[in-house]
RNA sequence: GGCCUGGUAGCUCAGUUGGUUAGAGCGCCGCCUUGUCACGGCGGAGGUCGUGGGUUCAAGUCCCAUCCAGGUCGCCA
């Protein structure tokens, strides 16, 4: 071993010891004579001091050439620092000093320093990301990804779930996230597909037998990135036999629990809280509602007709709904001006305008109710409305008069909005878990003017709406569960079809033929057919779980070597062209205009 | 694909109504400095203002296009 210690190891016990450290030099305070020197590695900080009278001129005279970042050897005594402690250092009673110093390697001046309270762009962090992984937040976080594993493997080994492996190259299913895809050099113009996620993978597990499956596994989606999406990420997989929905939650709130108690030293509630998807729309206008302030969304629609705002009343004779929600205390924060912005944040989300009333007084008063809706509504629909909506003094409310999908859309982003931005009633480590379950099984999609699966086609649909896939599909709900975190969706899954007979009225429903299902999943319902147990499981987003615990803004923070936004290693400088050659090995052409010559 | 914000020294940023030689802090380099710890003092170097085009007597500043980064809608079963 070149060390003796680590950076982070000394205290006022190893005082008189002789030492050998390793690290490198974050810091240099040359006081002519003496020299400071801190040393660091991913352990802490160690001051090492050059005092030429005890390391001799030479050792001296090379401490003086020695730059940031350069990679040292010393071996030295530990001193007690006397009355010199410095309590921002846990290595602060002590100092080592120096009587031999190797330069184990010379450093160029990095493009960034490597400190904590150093402000850098993401730009300049991901081009040299291996000098970003030295500063303290990207190794605290990635050792907290590290224990966050290391928890969550512990956890199901000791429920005995096993862990197995499954192909990342596997076979294109359309439908769902887009998928890469990877040219075939032995079948020539064929293709693999990167996994999306092992779904299919572990459901034939359970079907052999493995009744109890976890896997930490790295998926590939081919979609837009966002702060909390990636390329690449890694879901913790989750399949259980001979369960139900129950079972799969409490082994699921069991894990989150474990890693919260273990990571942060936080006891979560013996029960997280349980809201229907219809719920979670009315109340909240999101199915993954943010629970840490209320603002709970009103449904007003019986009222609307009697309110006296044709804008209002016209949206319910359109068959839409409208509903409000209240922003207690919010007059002063929020300025006419920025009631515009929020005017203009709620038209990206569909809606024609966003009608707000300012209560500025006596809410009985008719003169305290300010804006352009207030005037338009009429003294027995105020008083109603005062009454809904627990109106007082120093109130805003706002309107939502739209389609259902409108409203939610846009009154949960306003209620996110007020509550994360603009009044800051959230905070970072307050952990409001919920599990939101009974999603409605499909969705109508406008760009396949068809319905299409909200989860995925094996989603069991609950036993007695098995009749309404034939009758009337949309108002089938299934047993799938999403666990929510403070506004992100951290995990999901359902209970799955294992008999052939609801997966076929369930294809049938989506207008999938049984032709057409035999040659894009032929390989699950047949394995379906030889005796499948009843199961379940569902996946955590690893990345997303541990941005909350650091309490990050973006996975990329989280991931020791992420994607830019345009799906680009900066680094690397990835994608990249490849030659003729590469091309014709996979009997590939490419219509892109620059292909780089062998 | 749409919308929004940004791109000026190695880093973080300022730069007014278009007007002389584009600034600051940190870092870097040199000298001084024996108890600092985000040490201190003196001096110095460092710029294709993302890129291309246009308007103008004159562009970091105005216009168009484009690239890059971030956010967001669509998308992500």
């Amino acid at each position: 071993m070149k060390r003796t210690h680590t950076c982070g190891d000394l205290r006022a016990a190893h005082v008189d010891q002789t030492v050998t450290l390793c690290g490198w030099v974050h810091n240099r305070r040359d006081h002519g004579g003496i020299i400071f020197l801190d040393l660091r590695d991913r352990y802490g900080l160690t001051q090492v001091t050059l005092d030429p009278d005890i390391c001799g001129k030479e050792v001296h005279e090379l401490g003086n050439r020695v730059r940031s970042e350069w990679v040292l050897q010393i071996t030295g005594k530990v001193t007690s620092r006397g009355d010199k402690k410095n309590p921002n250092l846990a290595t602060g009673e002590i100092e080592v000093f120096v009587k031999d110093l190797v330069v184990l390697n010379k450093a160029e001046t990095p493009p960034f320093e490597i400190a904590e309270h150093i402000k850098v762009g993401e730009e300049p962090r991901l081009k040299s990301r291996y000098l970003d992984l030295r500063r303290p937040t990207m190794q605290h976080n990635l050792i907290t990804r590290h224990r966050v594993t290391k928890v969550v493997r512990d956890y199901f080994d000791e429920h005995r779930f096993l862990e197995i492996e499954t192909p990342t190259l596997c076979k294109y299913t359309p439908g769902g996230a887009r998928n890469f895809l990877v040219p075939s050099r032995l079948h020539q113009g064929s293709f693999y597909a990167l996994a999306e996620s092992p779904q299919l993978f572990k459901q034939l597990l359970m079907v052999g037998g493995y009744d109890r499956y976890l896997q930490i596994a790295r998926c590939y989606r081919d979609e837009d990135l966002r702060n909390d999406r990636q390329p690449e990420f890694t879901q913790i997989d989750v399949e259980m036999s001979f369960i139900d929905m129950d079972d799969i939650m409490d082994i699921g709130e069991g894990m989150a629990r474990a890693v919260w108690k273990t990571i942060l030293g936080v006891d979560l509630p013996a029960k997280f809280r349980r809201m229907t998807w219809a719920e979670g729309m009315l109340k909240y206008g999101s199915d993954k509602p943010d629970l840490r302030y209320g603002m709970e969304i009103v449904d007003l629609t019986d009222w609307a007709p009697t309110s006296g705002f044709s804008v209002f009343q016209k949206a319910v004779e359109a068959g839409g709904v409208v509903r409000a929600l209240n922003a207690k205390k919010a007059t002063e924060i929020l300025s006419r001006r920025t009631l515009d912005t929020l005017t203009e944040f709620a038209k990206g989300y569909g809606a024609k305008g966003l009608a707000w009333i300012k209560i500025g007084g006596d809410p009985s008063k008719a003169e305290s109710w300010q804006g352009p809706a207030a005037k338009n509504i009429t003294e027995a629909a105020r008083i109603e409305l005062a009454k809904r909506m627990n109106v007082e003094d120093g109130d805003v409310l706002f309107f939502g008069a739209d389609s259902f999908k409108v409203v939610c859309a846009t009154l949960g982003a306003v209620r996110v909005e007020l509550g994360t931005k603009l009044l800051k009633l959230a905070r970072g480590d307050d952990w409001q878990f919920l599990w939101i379950h009974s999603a409605p099984a499909f969705e109508w999609s406008d760009e396949s003017q068809a319905l299409v699966a909200n989860h995925h086609p094996f989603t069991a649909p609950y036993d007695d709406h098995v009749d309404l896939l034939a009758s009337d599909p949309a108002k089938v709900l299934s047993k799938s569960y999403d666990m929510v975190l403070n506004g992100n969706e951290i995990g999901g899954g359902s209970i799955r079809i294992h008999d052939s007979a609801t997966q076929s009225k369930v294809f049938k429903a989506l207008g999938i033929s049984d032709e057409d299902a035999q040659k894009k999943f032929g390989f699950l319902l047949h394995a379906l057919s030889f005796g499948a147990p009843p199961h379940g499981g569902m996946a955590f987003g690893l990345d997303r779980m541990i941005m909350l615990i650091c309490q990050s803004d973006s996975i990329r923070d989280v991931i020791a070597f992420p994607k830019t936004q345009r799906g680009r290693d900066e680094m690397l400088d990835c994608p990249t062209v490849v030659s003729d050659r590469q091309l014709k090995e996979l009997a590939l052409v490419t219509a892109a205009p620059v292909v780089a010559k062998a």
